[in-house]
DNA sequence: CGCTGAGTTCTGGTTTCTGGAACGCAATTC
DNA sequence: GAATTGCGTTCCAGAAACCAGAACTCAGCG
């Protein structure tokens, strides 16, 4: 393992993460390392182009260029690629929020997202994650899995805020899922999500499709219409990725 | 400079901006690093999560994480954050496709887009550049520099494709775009673009937002309102901008 | 069955990285 | 205004980690 490598891509993860600058010594201290290291470290991010200094304070801050080259990384995605036009129809099917997940260990990656354009309390962010088990699309992913049970306990034994995940419950709700073909989701703010997979070969889930609304936006036939939306186009984008 | 973090970085990028998988001996080859270095890099990078290895033919790939980075690194931008709003509302006003790009060296990166519910050609994507002084966001933004003729003599000198650039044509456009508040680009495929930057202290530009379709929904009336809206929203956002 | 090309492992030499200490510089305190 | 404190930077000798090349394994092929 080259060490050096590791410590420069734990500066820059600090920095990307981190909400404002960081001096040089808080980065020293946060990843344990001698100021000195630190110090040549960011001056090697800083020269490659990865990180900057604040002209007043000197403090350090990541720069788009990780940004453009995860943006070439997301662009060469296959189901990305693939979902991308038929989110798109979604979206103007329904005028909701419509988004693209993955499955990634116990969580759920949000690949891509367009926003309704109708009044919106909040929404999750491109490039978050969030557990599984606790998501419309997650639950539309886990109930093609082969053996849900031992993912969700997992997720309960590894994940702090999974900690009082109910497994009998959720799994008797992700066979509904499986037979109903698509998973449901209140979150907080009275927002409900609907989520289908996008099932490839072998009837495993490669991705999901997910639409999210406030409730008073979905009720009733507007609901229905919404369900049955999200299912004809995740079975639509399934068959183009069938293809390829 | 910490070499071995450097060619950690390389190898990132090489896979990064490769279409597909690259085998050891492409990488290798393609950097002028022995083969045995490479590996261990690799090697590295896949602990790490950056890169993965395809199952049956063992090439590799880099993963999501370094988008997942950047993601974080966006989400934190001031300027996206502050214009991703009234993108949204323009996006909502006219239908057509919008985006917010900022000047960096003399390129325009694309920092947020939402692309028009209406049929569309094609679209620069989000994290690309194009040569400023070849885009109407790009000359939005360069009307409103200190110096324009010494970035586009720059750009004539420095950027292969830019060196049939007509400076003093140019020089004249920049200056009747500042005093009329706008530019505009007509593209490839007859789709045109209208741009307006958004001025934060001292009149330089900080973005530029833009809004691009066919010409032929941009003509007479239509493309008054586009115009009116592009100004308008553009200087809503400086006044955002400027309140922080 | 040997050849070729690719990936991986091994090893010794040495480059390069590391951490501690010392230094310079501002801002703050007394 | 002198002393102190905190931060970033530079320097250096010791040591760890990295590098190149060679050896090895494996699969596919003629």
């Amino acid at each position: 393992m080259d060490t050096t490598v590791a410590k420069g891509f734990s500066v820059l993860e600090l920095l990307a993460r981190s909400v404002g600058p960081l001096r040089l010594s808080a980065v020293a201290d946060q990843l344990g390392l001698a100021k000195s290291n630190t110090h040549r470290l960011l001056m090697t991010l800083t020269d490659l182009g990865y990180v900057t200094q604040e002209a007043e304070t000197g403090r350090y801050i990541a720069t788009l260029k990780t940004w453009e080259l995860g943006a070439a990384i997301i662009a060469e995605h296959p189901a990305k690629r693939a979902a991308a036009p038929y989110l798109q129809d979604l979206h103007r099917l329904t005028s909701e929020t419509v988004n693209l997940t993955v499955l990634d260990g116990l969580e759920v990656l949000y690949l891509d997202k367009i926003l309704t354009t109708r009044p919106l309390r909040v929404s999750t962010q491109v490039g978050t994650r969030l557990v599984a088990a606790f998501t419309a699309a997650g639950k539309s992913i886990l109930a093609h899995e082969k053996d849900p049970a031992i993912l969700l306990a997992q997720t309960k034994a590894t994940i702090e805020r999974a900690a009082d995940l109910d497994i009998a419950a959720i799994l008797t709700e992700l066979e509904a899922v499986r037979l109903r073909g698509y998973a449901t989701n209140e979150g907080p703010n009275q927002i409900l999500t609907i989520a289908a997979p996008i099932l490839g070969r072998n009837d495993r889930a490669a991705a999901a499709l997910s639409l999210s609304a406030p409730t008073e936006r979905l009720n009733g036939k507007a609901l229905a219409q919404a369900i049955e939306a999200v299912l004809s186009t995740s079975a639509r984008i399934a068959e183009t990725v069938g293809r390829i």
